[in-house]
DNA sequence: CTTTAATTTTATCCTTTGGTAAAATATATC
DNA sequence: GATATATTTTACCAAAGGATAAAATTAAAG
């Protein structure tokens, strides 16, 4: 069966380490770095063959244990699945969240575009298995888009709106404008390939790093600033 | 085994309707129909759950045949993939190759991002299973994209660089700026879900995609020009 | 009509893979 | 060091899914 379907109770954000009330002591020194290989494997194996193609044989190989001593730490491929695209939502929206009204524009927007760029540049694998997932359709995330996103780039729709008002940026679109960014800053990581066989470099190059992000920046302040 | 590996010769351009020589006739009219139907049904599958994650007994089904009548038409999964993929770039590729630097380059990006869109428009699905093979690391693909792809993008970034030098368009690196036009527009198709999610539009609704248009080009075009 | 070739179906095979059971080993606690 | 708990391994299962064989059907050609 393909279709992915447990995503019930998607219990974001971040989940914190509440449940430790329950009497059970999780994270023995062993269990939080095995969780945390697992994670790393599964990330890479997820973004290279897709939820389907990546095999928990191959991920608890890359993790040095057997499958079933992974499915000890998550019980389904589906549950690992989940761990991971929420592990990656945080670090991903983490940067919007700090858009804040009270700076100006030019360098709000810009430290988000680096960011972002950063985020690119940090966790490419991770980028790429979201983009993934959203473009599957967001089995998985599609409560999470409807609920938490949603309410997040509302809020900072609002800010963006603000400075235009403000007369501190021409007249954009805050939606087309935040989804601009994330197309651009995305591109590199979740591109790299193509990028690869084009130019022959990768965010991994500092310079050419730097050289993308200034590049980034000039032409999408340019074309919203006033 | 999760890695593919066939991408051996793939005789792109589109490979004209030569074999016909060998003394067999291709294409009957059922031969054709069918053909078609299953490269359609493919590229829904393949752009829902991936390579691995779609099944031949979905994409049969869906194209109103069995499975042994599909491999009947495309001899393995495989096989069907690349033809899925072969499709899907001659489409891709085809409006940046009308780049003219004998235009000027307000018209001739402008027309270019025009295309691009539309294309997200049109075939929204045929974006995410391009989309996902780059992600993936371009298992088929990769040969393409080094020598094709490369050579065209070569080509225009001198159409571009052309435009700088006769001072019609700011100092902006060709690459990057294609990879931008690139990202903007296939992130309508890409991340629809999540666009949907957001705004509750598609480029389905016609409002809504010529809003993006205008929006995509405005921006970009105030980023560039002089 | 026959005969030949193209198309489709039915039945089947074999590998892969997510998942389980239960035994074995290690770790911690008293 | 004995007991309980946590972790890991070995052996295994059942389902899914890509692929093949061969028979059955349909279409085309003469």
């Amino acid at each position: 069966m393909t279709p992915l379907t447990l995503n019930q109770g998607f219990p974001l954000p971040a989940e914190p380490d509440a449940d430790r009330a329950g009497g059970k002591r999780r994270d023995s020194r062993i269990q939080v770095r095995n969780r945390e290989k697992i994670l790393d494997a599964a990330t890479e194996f997820f973004s290279m063959y897709g939820y389907h193609g990546a095999t928990l044989d191959q991920i608890a190989g890359k993790a040095a244990m057997s499958k079933p001593n992974l499915l000890y730490y998550f019980s389904s491929k589906e549950e690992l699945y989940l761990a991971v695209l929420r592990d990656i939502l945080e670090i991903w929206l983490q940067p919007l969240k700090e858009l804040d009204e009270r700076e100006s524009p030019e360098r709000e927007i810009g430290a988000y575009i680096d960011q972002k760029i950063k985020f690119s540049q940090l966790y490419p694998a991770a980028s790429r298995v979201f983009a993934n997932e959203i473009a599957a359709g967001a089995p998985v995330l599609k409560p999470v888009l409807d609920s938490y996103l949603r309410d997040i780039v509302k809020k900072k729709a609002r800010v963006i709106r603000k400075w235009v008002k403000r007369g501190e940026l021409a007249d954009v679109d805050p939606y087309h404008l935040i989804m601009m960014i994330w197309a651009v800053t995305q591109h590199y990581a979740d591109f790299a390939v193509q990028i690869d066989s084009l130019l022959g470099k990768s965010l991994d190059d500092e310079r050419f790093y730097n050289q993308t992000r200034k590049h980034i920046k000039r032409i999408l302040m340019r074309g919203i600033l006033k």
